[in-house]
DNA sequence: TTCAATATGTCAATCGTTTGACATAAAAGA
DNA sequence: TCTTTTATGTCAAACGATTGACATATTGAA
C-alpha cells in the first residue's frame, strides 16, 4: 500500500506539501495541487486512516451495542443510526450483545479499546455503576442510567395508554398484556404501567404475562402466548409491547380459530416495516424509529464537540390503526 | 486516557515490560506480572487499537456491505457474521449501500481507507472490474466477479427448481415468478432460470415479473404484484424470490380474497425468521444463512492468513413446506 | 565456581500521518 | 524598490504501541 511519501516522491514534493493538499491547510499552487493529485491517482492512494486516527484522536467511529440485528426493529434502528452516521463521516461498529451480560461488557471494553468516539447503548443487561467509568460521549435507547447521560425514548407511557385505550374503545371486556422483561430497567416498562393503569382505571379485567429474557426461543414465546389463552379464552384484546410479540399472537389466533379482529383484537409496538404486512396488517404504536437514530447520532457528535444537548429525548408516538382492531 | 507508558511508570518498570506482559512474550517474573496488571487496572487502562493495528497493520476489521441492514435477509445475515467475527476477534464495520452505486463505492474506499482486513460483500451494483483494484481479502454473495474472489451462495438452481417442482406437484395450473433485479449480474437469477425451465419442462403456463433496483418502495410492490394478479386472475402459484416479497403477495392475496392454499399456492426464498410466523406459516426456500455468515468469516481470515481456500462455496438448500402451499 | 536460564532495563526504530516552527524564494502590490 | 503575500521546503516531534538488539543482574543447577 502507498504511504504519503510515496505520492510525495512521486509528484516531486515533500510529504508537507502532500499534508497540505490532503487537509486543505496553507497555501498551495493550483500546479502543486494537480500533481498531488495525480500523484495520488497514480499510485491509487487512500490514507491511512488509521494513522490518521492515531494521531488526531478521533476515529470517527461510532459503536453500537444492541440485542441482535437480525431483530427487526433493531435492524431498522441500526440501519437508521448508520445512515446519518454516514452522513457526517462517521462509520459504524455494529455489536449484537443476545442480551447477553458478559458479552455486553466485553463488548464495551472492545469499544473502549478501539477508541471509538461514542458509543450507543441499546442493549441493557449491565448494572448502571458498570457505565460509570465509561467517560465517553454515550447515549442511551429506553433506559436512564445517569444523570449525565442522555438518553432516547418514545413516548412509552403515551403508548401504552393508546393502545390500551384502542382496546377499551373498541369493547374489549378483557384485556392481556404481553411484556418485555420487567426486571430490566427500561423505560418500556412504563407501556405496562399505561396499560395497568388505564385498565384499572376502566374497571377492565387484564392480565400481564412477561417475556423471559433468552429474546429470540421461538417455541417458549409460543407456549406462553398459547398458554395465556388457554387459561384466559375471554380474552378479547391484546397488547403486545412489540411487533413480533404480536405476529406471534397473530399466529396463534389463527391456529386457535380466533378471528381477528372479531374474536380478539391485537395491538402491536413499534411499527417495523413489516407489520403492515401481516394479516391482517398489524395495528400498532408507532415509534418514529428514524428520528430516533438521528437524534442518538446528533447526541453523540453534540457530545464530541463538546455542544449543548438535552438529556430527555422523548419522541412522540403515534396509533397506526390497521385491521387487527 | 492513560498509556502504556503511565502503566509503566505506576508499575515502577519500562514500557518493555508492561508490552511484554501485554503481549505474552519474553520472561516475565508473576511478582511483576502482578504489578502491571495492578497498575493497568487502577489506571483503567486500555490498551489502545488504533496504535496497535496501526503497527501490526492488521486492523482486525471486516467491512461489510449489503443493501441494508433493515431488510431481515441481510438483518439476520449481518447478525450472524458479526457473531462468527467476534468469536475470533474481528469487528464488522457494517455498511448499508442502499443498492446505490454511488455509496457503493464510497463504502469500498472508506474501507480501504480504514484498511479492514477484508471486506464482504453483499451488495452489487457495481461493475465487476470496479472490483480489480480492490486488493484485498473479498468475499462475494451470490455473485462471481473473478477467478480469484471466492463466492458464497445457496444453491439457487436447486431452490428455484425445489419450489417450481412443488407447485406443479401440488397441482397449480399456472404459475407465476417475483425475480429480483435479473440486469444485475447475480446467482440469484439462477432461481428465475430454474422456475422457466422447470415450467416448460412440464408444459405449465408461466409468467415472470421483474424487481426494480429501489428495495424498499412499498407501494410501489403492491401495485406490481396487484396488476399481476389483476391481469392473470387464473395464477394458482406463486415463487417469490424471497420472503419479503412472498409476505407482500400474502396480504394482497387476502385483500383479493384468494385464500392460500386453496385458490393459490407461494413459495417463498430465504426462510428468515418471521416467515414461520405469517398467516399463513410461508413454504419457502431454506438458505443456511448462519453457515453461510459463517464461511464468509472464514474465508476472510483464510485469506488474510495466506492459507488454501475454495472459490465456490455453494451452500445446499432446503425446502420448508409450511401452509402456503 | 561456573554456566545457563530467567528477569528486566535501555535505546531506538517503526507503523503513517499531522503539525508547528522556521527558512527561503518567487510573485504581487504599493 | 520595498514589502507583503503566496508557495514550498526542511526538520522533527507527536500520536501509542511493538519489537529487535543488546546489556546487565539475579537465580539456580551442575
Amino acid at each position: 500500500m502507498p504511504t504519503i511519501k510515496d505520492v510525495a516522491r512521486l509528484a516531486g514534493v515533500t510529504v508537507t506539501t502532500v499534508s497540505r493538499v490532503l487537509n486543505n491547510r496553507g497555501y498551495i499552487s493550483d500546479a502543486t495541487r494537480q500533481k498531488v493529485y495525480q500523484a495520488m491517482e497514480e499510485l491509487n492512494y487512500q490514507p491511512n486512516e488509521i494513522a490518521r486516527s492515531l494521531h488526531r484522536r478521533k476515529s470517527k467511529l461510532i459503536g453500537l451495542i444492541i440485542p441482535t440485528v437480525s431483530h427487526p426493529f433493531f435492524g431498522e434502528l441500526a440501519g437508521f443510526i448508520e445512515y446519518y452516521a454516514h452522513l457526517i463521516g462517521y462509520k459504524v461498529l455494529v455489536c449484537n450483545s443476545l442480551l447477553d451480560r458478559k458479552k455486553e461488557k466485553e463488548y464495551i471494553e472492545m469499544l473502549k479499546s478501539n477508541r471509538v468516539d461514542g458509543i450507543i447503548m441499546g442493549s441493557h443487561t449491565l448494572e448502571v455503576e458498570e457505565y460509570m467509568n465509561v467517560n465517553y460521549p454515550i447515549v442511551t435507547f429506553d433506559r436512564c442510567i445517569s444523570e449525565k447521560i442522555p438518553y432516547i425514548s418514545s413516548d412509552n407511557y403515551e403508548g401504552g395508554k393508546l393502545a390500551t385505550t384502542l382496546l377499551i374503545q373498541k369493547g374489549c371486556k378483557k384485556v392481556a398484556h404481553i411484556s418485555g422483561n420487567l426486571q430490566l430497567q427500561l423505560l418500556a416498562n412504563k407501556r405496562s404501567q399505561a396499560f395497568i393503569e388505564l385498565s384499572k382505571e376502566h374497571g377492565i379485567e387484564s392480565v400481564i404475562v412477561e417475556t423471559e429474557l433468552n429474546v429470540f426461543d421461538i417455541t417458549q414465546y409460543e407456549m406462553m402466548i398459547r398458554h395465556l389463552l388457554e387459561k384466559h379464552p375471554d380474552i378479547d384484546g391484546i397488547f403486545a409491547s412489540s411487533d413480533v410479540m404480536a405476529a406471534y399472537v397473530i399466529q396463534i389466533c389463527y391456529f386457535l380459530n380466533k378471528r381477528i379482529p372479531e374474536h380478539i383484537k391485537i395491538v402491536g409496538y413499534d411499527d417495523i416495516k413489516i407489520a403492515s404486512l401481516f394479516v391482517p396488517p398489524l395495528t400498532t404504536i408507532r415509534q418514529p424509529i428514524e428520528e430516533m437514530a438521528k437524534c442518538a447520532v446528533e447526541l453523540i457528535v453534540k457530545q464530541v464537540n463538546k455542544e449543548p444537548f438535552e438529556r430527555e429525548n422523548v419522541f412522540p408516538v403515534e396509533l397506526v390503526e390497521r385491521l387487527t382492531t
